[in-house]
DNA sequence: AAAGATTTTGAAAGATTTTGCAAGAATTTG
DNA sequence: CAAATTCTTGCAAAATCTTTCAAAATCTTT
């Protein structure tokens, strides 16, 4: 096998495995533990990749996204559904705000058809965008805070001050009849912004934040213009909210097999 | 079969393959390793491949994000050194306004380890640092120019309006004597916003760009206090900064030795 | 169409690079 | 502090590259 390739491919065992031996390096591409070493003194000297003892790491690492991006699967297929649902309250060529988190994240991936144009604080929902020509994506700018890729800070409040939006679709850690919270003040403060800017707000929580009580307080549930959960959402704050004049959409689990694969090791 | 219509399927093969060894293409054209040999000098000398140590390798890999991430391969080793050197001319700690484009985004890539504080307009610059705490990543927000991952407009400027920092380390699509241009109006205004913001201004750019001009003018070669490029940068031009009191630094190439060549080899 | 000139091809010899191994230096761990 | 592991360095063998040369193929000229 040729060198580059060697090199290559011990850059994408790395994207997978994120640490590796040398000798697990070396057993996988069919080589002398020199020959792996030095590879990656060459790969290291890219900048890709960082030596250590007894191994190597991958530098930037590309394959660790955002953490809910990959390892908050809490709730997967409620968010799915959630998502799915939520989109459908867009109508085609609007100007839409997606709000950070994971829920949102969920919802913006099932507004790419409607070709809208998506204001954003998230890395994440960005990055879904950002190849899409079809979808003209705006972002807040701000402090990103860092494993989540969420913009926050003044930056993102003025940006958002001086925007507009026909629905912002926001996510929230709880939610009960005497307000909607968060987790972070710097949140609140950009979901502040969020909510003077758009002229429908729909908010998508899971069930289990139904009744739940972050601690920030964001705004009072009449603020809501509706809600997005999925069928677990337990009827009595589904009927008091409908009380309070609030839209409900309950998004439907299709409850087949839960079909987790297991991790594929390298060939 | 003729030498162009062989040269035509080495390509072919590649970008299926990414990789291919002199054997397995000489088997696959039936004719000999030698001839192999010469088809792929040829194909490198037009830039669409890589030969390797044992075989050749596909040039525009079409994994990366990006469109600068593959396009720009082929000033490729001048914008890794140049972006290594550069990178040297900041502080641990400081505040950095990072460029939009490939070769800033090179610069950025050295910068993990100074622990800055970086401000950017570019979503790839912004994906580089997201998930590293070591770093404060500020984001200025904008439209987000689909393929580039470039924020630009009135957002970004006056995000950047309000913002301050140590060095800005800055791309261009050509630099003479009579200034500094780039490409996009919309990138101009820009790059403006960051020169304003910026005590020291770092002009990261390949020789190519050296002695070029390109559609729109950016600022005079005096707003810029240091230049970085590559050891191939023409001399006149390097001295002709230097009398204006620019700081150039030539970042070293280690290419491989040119392996000293009788007379008449040449392509 | 035939003879000569030019280009291309395949193969071999020498130079260069890469690989795997071993010994000594450096680092980590208990 | 000592043992164990890992890293670096130097070297010979193997693989690959470059250069060179003669035969085959193609092109040009008459």
């Amino acid at each position: 096998m040729q060198p580059e390739e060697r090199q290559k491919r011990i850059e994408t065992y790395l994207q997978q495995a994120e640490f590796a031996s040398l000798e697990e390096l070396a057993a996988h591409l069919g080589v002398s533990v020199s020959t792996v070493r030095r590879d990656l003194a060459v790969l290291e000297g890219k900048g890709n990749i960082r030596r250590t003892y007894g191994g190597a790491r991958l530098l930037n690492p590309q394959s660790e996204e955002f953490i809910f991006a990959r390892r908050d699967t809490r709730q997967l297929e409620e968010k799915e559904a959630i998502g799915r649902r939520a989109a459908m309250l867009a109508q085609p060529g609007q100007t839409l705000i997606v709000d950070a988190g994971s829920t949102a994240y969920h919802v913006a991936r099932h507004l790419g058809a409607l070709r809208p144009q998506i204001i954003t604080n998230s890395l994440p929902v960005a990055n879904l965008f950002a190849s899409t020509p079809a979808v003209e994506l705006i972002l807040t700018g701000g402090v990103v805070y860092p494993r989540l890729g969420v913009m926050l800070g003044p930056v993102a409040v003025e940006a958002l001050g001086k925007m507009h939006a026909e629905v912002a679709f926001m996510g929230a850690g709880g939610m009960t009849f005497e307000g909607v919270t968060n987790s972070h003040a710097l949140l609140i403060e950009v979901q502040r912004a969020m909510l003077r800017a758009a002229d429908r707000v729909v908010l998508c929580v899971d069930h289990t934040k139904l009744g739940r009580r972050s601690v920030a307080f964001l705004c009072e549930p009449e603020k809501i213009d509706a809600v997005v959960t999925d069928e677990a959402a337990p009827l009595e704050v589904v009927e008091g909210l409908r009380d309070r004049g609030i839209e409900v959409c309950l998004a439907p689990l299709n409850l087949r097999a839960p079909a987790r694969r297991a991790a594929g090791a390298g060939s």
